[in-house]
DNA sequence: TCTGGGGTCCTAGGACCC
DNA sequence: TCTGGGGTCCTAGGACCC
């Protein structure tokens, strides 16, 4: 075990809203919420404002709007939040070499590989400090709160007493009795279910936990879990601060505003969505042997559905093929409302596969991407046909004969102003692109557009 | 007004092999 | 009359994390 706090864990605070913020000065101060907008949406998450509501991640947009219904909801912007972050990791590595990103907006740095040693408290509390002030300079005024310990696990949970915008630095030796009065679900791992098993054998908190011996520990909650729970219990963490850890799978998935029971339609959901695996697989030089189809049914329950093949590939028509062997086999009566299609077992290397090659067909494929009023719009291109579904600024149209229309927007500035490219491609078109002057970038989005009122006259629409 | 999307890791059973 | 026994691969599901 080392013998300085040498290990911190720097945890972004509220990300996405703050970016948000960042951007759009009308929004600070204000109750933000970043998520799915969608009627299906989860809440990504809320500024700290909207917290005060009780607006939490993972919960549904639904109820949050009911909490917070003055709150801006906004849909994620991801390439912006992935440079801010590239930004905030940067300055972490000009402290340490040895960086590990868990997310987008948190990360290990582990000290003692730029060869700083015998670290006290202070010396630690002074560097987080510094740490902090150069990511809010090189973010555009982002805030971290940052915890350290001798241990991930420590760093880990110190990093979270004092957000936002804290430092807590837990000082050698004192880890054990740090833990001690929390509760058991603050170590990372223990979550709702294994909480709840504890909870039968009398455990809540961490004490209770390390009175527990490491055989009933085993028999509640199995092999792995149970021993390495056990360790992090009395704080014996010796897990290393990795930089670069290797992916291991790949996927794409989508939930529906409603659920789809038409087997052509998923099928070419799913081939589009073999189509994206592979797009990213290939921009990361991976491949795999295994691909897998997940469903989830109207009652949530899921199912998967993989098949291994022999070498590993990357090739759209052979990831489209397999994953529509799969799906074939899946019930889809009663109708999904989640689709995906992922790869796994992943190579760095792809195998020429002259039998997968001759036998792939080619699959017609046709998306879209929307604005902000996408299922309007897209209803007005395509006058009495049936919109199924917008996500994400992508939206598809179906009941054409035509298979599945996609339709997306980009926005481009030009020396005039901003102007979107709305771009459809339509098999029975071919592609077609028109140019729109941008609507306005709404500088005060949500206060007075009441966003919801909006989604349900979209919705009413669809059906 | 239930319950996203991208992942990781673990378990358990069956097939298959030596 | 019982029923090897370990190892690996594959598949399906579940818990958990941000």
């Amino acid at each position: 075990m080392r013998t300085d706090p040498s290990i911190l864990h720097v945890d972004l605070d509220a990300f996405f809203a703050a970016v948000e913020q960042r951007d759009k000065p009308s929004l600070r101060g204000k109750a933000v919420v970043v998520g799915g907008i969608g009627l299906r949406g989860v809440v990504s998450t809320a500024s700290y404002e909207a917290r005060k509501y009780g607006v939490r991640s993972a919960m549904s947009t639904a109820e949050a709007r009911s909490r917070c219904p003055h709150a801006a909801y906004l849909g994620p912007r991801f390439d912006v939040y992935r440079e801010a972050s590239q930004a905030v990791m940067a300055q972490m590595r000009a402290l340490s070499p040895l960086v590990e990103p868990l997310s987008l907006d948190e990360a290990f740095v582990d000290l003692s590989a730029s060869g700083l040693s015998g670290l006290t408290v202070e010396d630690v509390a002074a560097i987080a400090n510094d740490l902090k002030a150069a990511i809010k300079e090189a973010s555009g005024g982002l805030t971290a709160s940052v915890g350290a310990g001798t241990s991930k696990l420590i760093a880990k949970i110190a990093s979270d007493l004092d957000k936002p915008d804290g430092v807590v630095v837990v000082p050698a030796g004192t880890e054990a009795e740090f833990l001690a009065p929390m509760q058991v679900t603050v170590i990372p791992g223990v979550g709702p279910a294994t909480a709840q098993r504890l909870s039968m054998a009398g455990v809540r908190t961490v004490a209770d936990l390390q009175q527990l011996g490491q055989d009933e520990l085993i028999r509640q909650v199995g092999t792995a879990h149970g021993s390495s729970l056990h360790r992090l219990a009395v704080a014996a963490d010796d897990r290393p601060v990795v930089s670069d850890r290797e992916t291991k799978s790949v996927s794409v998935e989508d939930t529906f505003e409603t659920d789809i029971l038409d087997r052509s339609l998923l099928t070419a959901i799913g081939d589009r969505m073999a189509h994206r695996v592979s797009e990213r697989l290939q921009k990361a030089q991976l491949s795999g042997r295994t691909v897998t189809v997940k469903t989830r049914m109207h009652d949530f329950t899921t199912h998967t559905r993989s098949s291994t093949l022999a070498g590993p590939t990357d090739d759209p028509r052979v990831i489209a093929r397999v994953a529509r062997r799969l799906l074939d086999d899946s019930d889809v009566s009663g109708g999904i409302r989640l689709l995906g299609v992922g790869v796994s077992s992943l190579a760095d290397w792809i195998q020429d596969d002259l039998f997968t090659e001759s036998e792939a067909e080619e699959v017609p494929l046709e998306l879209v991407d929307l604005p902000e009023r996408p299922r309007e719009r897209l209803a007005g291109y395509y006058p009495g046909q049936d919109v199924v579904h917008t996500s994400y600024g992508e939206g598809w149209v179906w009941g054409s004969g035509r298979g599945l229309v996609t339709v997306r927007f980009e926005t481009a500035s030009t020396p005039a102003g901003p102007v979107r490219t709305f771009a459809i491609d339509d098999p029975a078109l071919s592609r077609l692109e028109r140019t729109i002057p941008a609507e306005p970038e709404p500088d005060e989005p949500v206060v007075q557009e009441p966003a919801l009122s909006a989604l349900e006259e979209s919705g009413a629409e669809a059906d």
